[in-house]
Parts: structure tokens; sequence; C-alpha cells
DNA sequence: ATCATTTGACCCAG
DNA sequence: CTGGGTCAAATGAT
């Protein structure tokens, strides 16, 4: 399998970056492991758990999606039904220099009051540059880019896209290769301590899903609470449920990985798109700086309860 | 004052 | 021409 020349300064790129990744991963996870031996406060370990979550995350987004590059399977699991899923409704049609940038769509949906922060945060920080409503589609279409795009030149993009049918699930698609320093340091969402320089990062979280809930204009029906909005108590919150509970789920997820299922966690669904080629102009920087998150509480805490979401059960386990 | 979001206009590929 | 993606001025938030 030959892939285009073009390709392999993307795969270098990527290759460094899953590698960070995983060193990353493999240093947080030594410190968890001094840290639990040492009776440290479980916000550390959860907050260290976390990062190694992330690390194993993004460096399988990225090897899944490199993966098309090498060969053409259509990777794709869902975090619950194995069914057709391949067929994205998706052109795949490649042309022009923009277009012709790696693309893949992740679906993700959302669960009141659990990891709805890690869902959607991709760790990066996005800022919003467009809306659009979408022909067939009850609601509008996110435009998003790197926030570090004129700072750095980062090319990444993502649209994000609610889903007609079940408005917890979002179609979140990714174009470009992070270029930024976000994409050499991923463990982004920082529970405590605010270093980052600016802290855009937690707005993008909620902002992202925010709008992308309160976009029910198109059918909004004098019925409904107009002002709900879907308040899901989303945000990078590091509420997380508990140290063990994390651990197993980290340990799980492991197996995951490296088994045959990978990321199951919250109906995460990986849609990867092949097609690519176009390097990103610069080379990925490494710096150290860190953009944190410093949400703790939720703006979103109030939602209604009247409305459960048990249409949406099979979200968590 | 600065920076992010909103939103209609604009651009362009199909 | 149409629809999707982006731009950029206005607006909003901090």
């Amino acid at each position: 399998m030959e892939k285009k020349s073009s390709n392999s300064g993307e795969w270098e790129k990527m290759k460094k970056e899953i590698n960070e990744l995983m060193t990353e991963g493999r240093d947080y996870a030594h410190q968890l492991k001094s840290q639990l031996e040492s009776s440290s406060s479980p916000e550390t370990r959860e907050h260290l758990a976390k990062k190694i979550l992330e690390s194993y995350h993004k460096s399988l987004t990225i090897m899944n999606y490199s993966g098309e590059l090498d060969q053409v399977s259509p990777y794709s699991y869902s975090g619950g039904s194995p069914k057709s899923d391949d067929s994205d409704q998706e052109p795949r049609v490649v042309k022009s220099s923009k277009k012709s940038m790696p693309r893949w769509t992740q679906k993700v949906s959302i669960t009141p009051g659990f990891g709805i922060d890690r869902t959607l945060d991709d760790g990066f920080s996005w800022r919003k540059y467009g809306q659009k409503d979408i022909l067939g589609a009850k609601f509008p279409r996110g435009y998003y880019r790197c926030t570090y795009r004129k700072s750095q030149g980062c090319e990444a993009t993502k649209q994000v896209q609610r889903s007609d049918e079940n408005p917890m699930l979002f179609e979140i698609s990714y174009r470009g290769i992070h270029s930024c320093s976000q994409a050499a340091n991923v463990g982004s969402t920082i529970p405590v301590q605010n270093l980052g320089p600016n802290q855009t990062q937690e707005h993008e979280n909620l902002e992202i899903v925010k709008e992308s809930l309160d976009i029910g204009h198109h059918n909004y029906n004098h019925e409904a609470h107009l002002h709900q909005s879907f308040p899901y108590p989303l945000s990078s919150t590091p509420n997380l449920e508990s140290d063990n509970a994390y651990m197993l789920q980290l340990r799980d997820q492991n197996i995951d990985l490296f088994g045959s299922r990978s990321y199951s966690d919250l109906g995460t669904n990986v849609n990867y798109d092949f097609m690519a080629s176009r390097d990103v102009g610069s080379a990925s920087h490494s710096t150290s700086n860190s953009p944190s998150n410093v949400r703790l509480e939720s703006p979103y805490e109030s939602f209604d309860p009247n409305h459960p979401f048990e249409g949406f059960g099979r979200f968590y386990s």
C-alpha cells in the first residue's frame, strides 16, 4: 500500500503527536501510581486519571485516522449497536486544497450528568466562526476553528451538528490536524489550576454545546419551554464519579482500546473518513504551555428534571 | 478594551 | 442555481 507522498508529512506529524501523547499518558500514569501509593488528594488522582484518558483518547483518534490513510478500512464503531454505521451521509469527494484536508466524524451523545465534558471536549480550544442551516437538518451546523489559528496558523476546524432525531447526539466532524501547541499537550482539561494564557477553553466547550443545543429555533413551537434550550450539566466539570469508578473505567477502556472495541464510553461513535493530503503548513510545536480549565461548577446545572432523557437510555452504561 | 459569538453576505464547488 | 462553508461587521461578554 503506498500512501500518497503528500501524506507522509501528515503521517510524520501524527506519529510524533501520538508519540507525545502516549509518552504523556505514561508519565501521568506513573504520577498516578505514585499518588496512589502516597495518599494524595482524590482530586489530584482524578485529575491524573483524566489526563491519562485524554491522552489515550486523543492518540487513538489520531491513530485511527491515520490508519485510514494507510489502509482503506472504514473504521467505525459505535458505543452500542454495531449496526450499519459505515453508511454515513458524508460527501467523500475530495477536490480542492481546502477540502482535501483529513476529515473524520465523531458522533457524540451527551448524557445529563455524566462525562459530557469529556465527550464534547476534545481537549482543544475552538472558536466559532459560523453557523449554517443545513438543508434537511433540523438544527443548524456550527463551524469552529482552532482558537490558535491566527497566532499559530493552526488550520484545524470542526463542525458540530446536532442530530435531528436525537437531540443529544452530536456529530462532530473534524478537519485537519492541529499544528498548534495544543496538539502537543493534550491534557487540556484541568479541573484545578489555572495556568493558561486565556481560559477560553472552558468557554468553547460550553459554547459548543450550548449553541448546538440552543439552536432549536427551527422547530420551536410554543409548546416546549422556549427558554429551556437543553441546559444540560455539561461543561468540563471534573465532576467525575469517583476515583474508583474512574479508575475502573480507565482500566476498562484500556482493555477495550487494545482489544477490539475501543473507546466506547458514552456512546461515542467515531467515524473516520479517509482521504487527505495537504501538508498543514507549520510543523507541530511542542510548547509546554497548557491551556487549562478552571471550570468547577456547571452553569447548566439547572436542567429540567421534568423532561427525563429516558428516550436516550442507551447512552450511558 | 479585548476577545468571542452572532449572523447575513459572500464565495465557490457541484 | 443551490447549498455548504467562510468572512467580517456588529454585537455581546468579561
